[in-house]
DNA sequence: CATCCGTCTAGAT
DNA sequence: TAGACGGATG
């Protein structure tokens, strides 16, 4: 529900925002958006009344993903109906019912397809499918918190108050409970659309001293909202303009010259209005929360801060008497609606021993009081740097820690590929087909320099200042870094030179994972049958790194990997693990087997590939993210759909999933069945690498 | 011109 | 289910 084209209407206050750059900071999640969408997948299993926990794995894939990006998400739920809301529940739930007959009917009539649609209908998020998640989450040390009423009030608390520094949402309601920063939109690539309430004057088109958060907030309840339906003829931009007109502080002084105001002689506004939009203002300010730190519930602001009368508050939920039954309902313990107790867990309190594969994040609760540790938490181990902590259940399988350090590596990678795009660029011409299908040339040229783009909001390159050292502008490496100009087989000093300059490049970087065909073809040419010379000269190095470059004949993902890999002083998981099968050629900078596999990429993959595929969408990522600041959004847009005409497919840069692999036709190599995830791997997809096929 | 209203479709696998 | 979209309306 919401605001009726609030989202639009915020454009100005709004940004691309990508995951990566709010690393670090916890968010509030509406997880009923996700569980909503979750049950799409198995509406019709719901409706039939089977088991299913799809909607579960659906919102952990959004979980993990946030994890893998070091943001500790908070999961809100929503609580008890207000009484303002509970008619419009009451229909809902009527209206489902229906659905859920006609869905029976159909089926008994033999329209399976309509009778699907209905189904699709006829489910709702219960309380119950909420808890199967929250226990998963538990498992996770993953917070969630349950409202005492509406989820939003509850997130908008969490804030303002800096427990979260974003909000994750599709409700633009949000931003009317006082919430500072939103996102919408969320995909599972971690893009969204961040809605900063400190920019709201510009979506009002007002100067910053003219604007107060109150004349929003009264703007958007006039012009409709969950409780408060609009005069006739006022939307957001006439609510806009009079609330920019008015002076008059007191509402209900100020309604009443609406008619006047807006030349509408017509409309009229009676006392009853006047009184409802009190109390739907009352509401957004003071809806009841539950504060986990102290916990009790609260009022999201309190009434004195704006002397509001408790008599408009009807809407604003009631205080629980019981702090036992509040702090319980806010734990997810009890049905909220009926107050029935369904678990009865309690923070710290050990968990029945935790399933396999199920990674801890080492977030602290804010269900810990202080001096509490959680009960699986082994301080010795934490590391003050790192937010999380994990368990290592799976020898072979990634841990959270291992999945936030494979993503850094990937945007790293995506910078310091960037780059070398960037020097090749100057020299070469673009080839590509606008609808880079088709083609299998191999040998393409690489996109546009992302770097090159820096000024048109690129996300990707650092800031000049930030930048490590520009490690080449001189044409000469570049010459020597080109694989086409780069001697063939047998280099000899030509080839040691090469490598010890790609090594001072990328040893100034973080340890990155570069997946290039460039690199790659020239590693394949230059590299066999050279790798002890390569370990001894690269181990003599003074780093306090050893950097391999390792010809590997037997990965365990995938074979004859050409292995560029960084390692700190322990040993690699790829050289034990290994499994012969050639064929398959990679670059990575890394020592374990599971980013190597998000960077495998068949030979044939890539003949067969369009050019736009990753290389492309590169490019078109930088220009739509978050990078696009106010003053020049309008140019950002223009860059992103200029972008999008291009690739017509956003991916995430480097991030080729490894499924892309196994979705080719098998004959195309039997290497393919490699590359998909095998039990024992997780499922990389989960931390927002595009699933998607490579395009056609 | 802004608003209103009906229709379409993404949402997941 | 709700948001986006296009056309109708005042």
């Amino acid at each position: 529900m919401g605001i009726t084209g609030l989202i639009p209407f915020l454009e100005k206050a709004s940004s691309k925002l990508q995951l990566k750059d709010i690393r670090g900071s916890t968010v509030a999640v509406d997880t009923y958006c996700w569980l909503h969408k979750g049950v799409f997948s198995c509406a019709e299993k719901l409706a039939r009344g089977e088991d299913c926990d799809q909607y579960v794995q659906y919102c952990l894939k959004y979980i993990q993903m946030l994890l893998s990006y070091d943001i500790k998400p908070i999961l809100v739920f929503d609580g008890q109906h207000l009484p303002a809301k509970a008619l419009t529940e009451k229909r809902r739930r009527e209206s489902r019912q229906q659905s859920k007959q006609r869905a029976a009917e159909l089926l008994r009539l033999g329209r399976v397809e309509e009778a699907r649609s209905q189904m699709r209908r006829c489910v709702d998020v219960t309380h119950e499918m909420a808890l199967r998640l929250i226990r998963e989450c538990r498992n996770r040390n993953v917070d969630c918190i349950v409202a005492p009423y509406e989820a939003d009030a509850q997130m908008a608390w969490l804030n303002k108050a800096d427990i979260a520094q974003y909000i994750i949402t599709e409700d633009s309601d949000l931003t009317l409970f006082g919430a500072k920063k939103v996102i919408f939109k969320l995909d599972l690539n971690g893009n969204g659309l961040l809605v900063e309430a400190d920019k709201l004057y510009l979506a009002m088109g007002c100067r910053q001293e003219q604007y107060r958060f109150d004349k929003f907030r009264r703007m958007c309840i006039l012009s409709g909202c969950d409780y408060l339906d609009s005069l006739p003829g006022i939307g957001l931009a006439k609510a806009c303009k009079f609330m920019l007109k008015t002076e008059q502080d007191d509402m209900r002084i100020a309604l009443k010259k609406i008619p006047s105001y807006l030349n509408m002689s017509k409309l009229e506004v009676d006392d009853d209005y006047i009184e409802n939009f009190m109390k739907a203002e009352a509401t957004f300010k003071h809806m009841f929360i539950y504060n986990p730190l102290q916990r009790r519930m609260e009022r999201l602001c309190a009434l004195e801060e704006y002397a509001t009368d408790v008599s408009y508050c009807s809407n604003a939920g009631t205080l629980l008497e019981d702090s036992h039954l509040a702090l319980h309902l806010a734990l997810g313990n009890l049905n909220p609606f009926t107050l029935k107790k369904l678990d009865g867990w309690e923070p710290g309190k050990a968990l029945p021993a935790a399933p396999k594969n199920t990674k801890r994040s080492k977030h602290k609760s804010i269900w810990l009081t202080n001096g509490q540790h959680s009960v699986n938490e082994q301080p010795e181990k934490v590391q003050s740097s790192c937010a999380l902590f994990f368990k290592k259940v799976d020898f072979v399988g990634q841990t959270i820690d291992a999945e936030i350090q494979a993503n850094e590596r990937l945007e790293q990678a995506k910078q310091t590929e960037a780059q070398v795009f960037s020097m090749y660029s100057f020299k070469t011409k673009r080839r590509r087909s606008p609808s880079g299908g088709g083609s299998t040339d191999r040998e393409r040229t690489p996109p546009p320099s992302p770097v090159q783009t820096r000024s048109r909001h690129n996300p990707f390159a650092k800031d000049p200042l930030l930048r490590s050292p520009v490690v080449c502008e001189n044409s000469s490496l570049l010459r020597l870094l080109s694989p086409k100009k780069c001697s063939p087989v047998g280099g000899g000093a030509e080839e040691t030179r090469v490598n010890s300059l790609k090594r001072s490049i990328f040893a100034k970087e973080q340890p990155v994972e570069v997946r290039s065909r460039f690199f790659a073809t020239q590693a394949e040419q230059t590299m066999l049958g050279q790798q002890p010379k390569e370990e001894e000269e690269l181990a003599s190095s003074g780093s306090n790194k050893k950097l391999r470059l390792e010809t590997k004949t037997n990965a365990f993902t995938d074979p004859t990997d050409v292995v560029l890999s960084e390692e700190d002083e322990k040993p690699s998981l790829n050289a034990s693990s290994n499994e012969v099968k050639p064929s398959l050629e990679i670059i990575q900078l890394e020592d374990s087997e599971d980013t190597a596999e998000i960077g495998v990429k068949s030979l044939e993959t890539l003949k067969s590939e369009p050019a736009s595929s990753d290389t492309v969408n590169l490019v078109s990522d930088d220009s739509c993210s978050s990078e696009a600041t106010l003053p020049s959004s309008q140019e950002a847009a223009s860059v992103q759909s200029n972008n999008f005409l291009l690739s017509n497919k956003r991916r995430v840069g480097l991030s080729k999933p490894a499924n892309t692999t196994a979705k080719k036709p098998l004959s195309k190599s039997k290497n393919s069945k490699f590359s998909s995830p095998s039990p024992s791997q997780p499922k990389l997809s989960m931390f927002g690498f595009q699933k998607r096929p490579v395009l056609k």
